[in-house]
Order: C-alpha cells, then structure tokens, then sequence
DNA sequence: GCGTAATACATCGTAACGCGAAGTATATTA
DNA sequence: TAATATACTTCGCGTTACGATGTATTACGC
C-alpha cells in the first residue's frame, strides 16, 4: 500500500486498536496486520508521538521476565477518533470527485 | 483537513482534476478548491513530480499576454488512477476497522 | 545443548512531502 | 493609481514512515 496513503491512516489505527484494552507494541503490529502493515520503528515512533500528544499514557509491566509496555488511550485519544470519523466525510466527496472524473466519457 | 491524510489524495486529485480536459495550475486549484484545499507552492510540486513520473505532459500557451502552461495526462496518469482505486478497497478495510473498534461497547 | 525464531523495545539517518513565505510579472478593476 | 486577480517559481522547514541496527530474553526444533 502507499505510503503517503498510510500515512493520515496509522495513527487512528494505533488508537482504535488500543480502545478497548490496553495493548502493547508488539501485539498492536499483529494486530493491526490484516488491515495494514507497519514495521516497529513506526511503530515506536507513532506510540511516542502519540503520547506526547497526550492521547495515550503507557504503563510498564514485566510479562515472562521481559518488559512489556502497555498503552492505554485517553479521552485526547478517543477525541482524535472522533475527528477522523468528521474527517472522513470529506475524504469520501474527494474520492467521489475522483471517479467522477474518471468515469467520464 | 489533516495534511497526513491529504497526502495520499493530492496526486490522484490533480491526475483527477486534468484527466477529461488538459488544464493549467491557477485552474486546477479552482476546480479543486470545493473538495480539497492545495496551495500554490504544493500543487507546483506535485505537477513537477507527477511530470517527472511520466503521468502528464506540459505545454506552453500564451493567454491575453500571460503564459499558462497546460498539462496533459498520459497512459502511466491514467494507469495511477486505477491503482489508486484498488488501493481504495484495503482503505475501506482499514476505515472499517477503525469503526469497529470505535464502536464496540 | 545449540542454533534459530519469536518476543519486545529503542535509536539513527534518510527521503518524501505539504506548505508558508517571498518573488516575478501581467491584467483587471475600483 | 492602488488593489486585486491571474499565473508560475523557488527556498527552507517541520512532519513522518521506514530500513538498518542494536539490546535482551524466551521458546522451539533438531
């Protein structure tokens, strides 16, 4: 998939994969595989970023003797969720443009 | 609109906005201006780069004293089209998750 | 028991991209 | 004649996805 497509996508995705139990970076990556792939440097990134933007806090906790970070969104997080959801109205009129003019002949 | 989200639109767009009839960049703004907003500065650079790219030719034309250069889509702007519309099918899988996700109580 | 894969997180550098700012130049209009 | 619209160009900046690389432990196949 593109990259600059992904791009306005991965960071809801992060968060709606997080909204109903916390999760953590390694599950989150499985998790979201059958919709979209993101390796774990994007991960981390998106996971750090997002908690500077205080949509999400983390917690550490030790699982089999390894570190675990769990995150946890926050109502900033479900917040950026709803934007997205408003966002998307607008995506769809530019999609529709865009077959529109394609489809004509 | 979030500009991450923009990004992967632009290019389709402007390919979009020339496809049924060759066009020029003050007008090609215009007739995007009531889906999606892109500023001078951005939509001379996706020409260059959609040109670079081989999905549309230049041609220059004066007009009342003024130049205006007018691009043209080619078989490889076309072909971007309909890539972007099966990228669209994994887009709607990903909207679809998010939405699930939003909505489980 | 030993190598490989899986689990788990972190950091660095790079390249792509949108955009504001600033510039050049002509035509129209108030 | 000043302001606005038309029309294209270039520069630098900040954001972002990702590959490469690193650290460390556990699980599994042979």
């Amino acid at each position: 998939m593109d990259i600059q497509l992904k791009r306005g996508l991965l960071d809801v995705c992060v968060l709606a994969a997080i909204k109903n139990e916390d999760s953590y970076g390694y599950k989150i990556i499985k998790d979201l595989k059958p919709y979209i792939e993101l390796s774990e440097s994007t991960l981390y990134t998106i996971l750090k970023r997002l908690e500077n933007a205080r949509m999400l806090t983390v917690r550490s906790a030790e699982h089999d003797g390894r570190l675990r970070k769990y995150y946890h969104i926050t109502n900033n997080g479900i917040k950026r969720i709803e934007e997205f959801k408003e966002e998307w109205k607008e995506v769809i009129s530019i999609y529709q443009f865009v077959i529109k003019e394609d489809s004509r002949e």
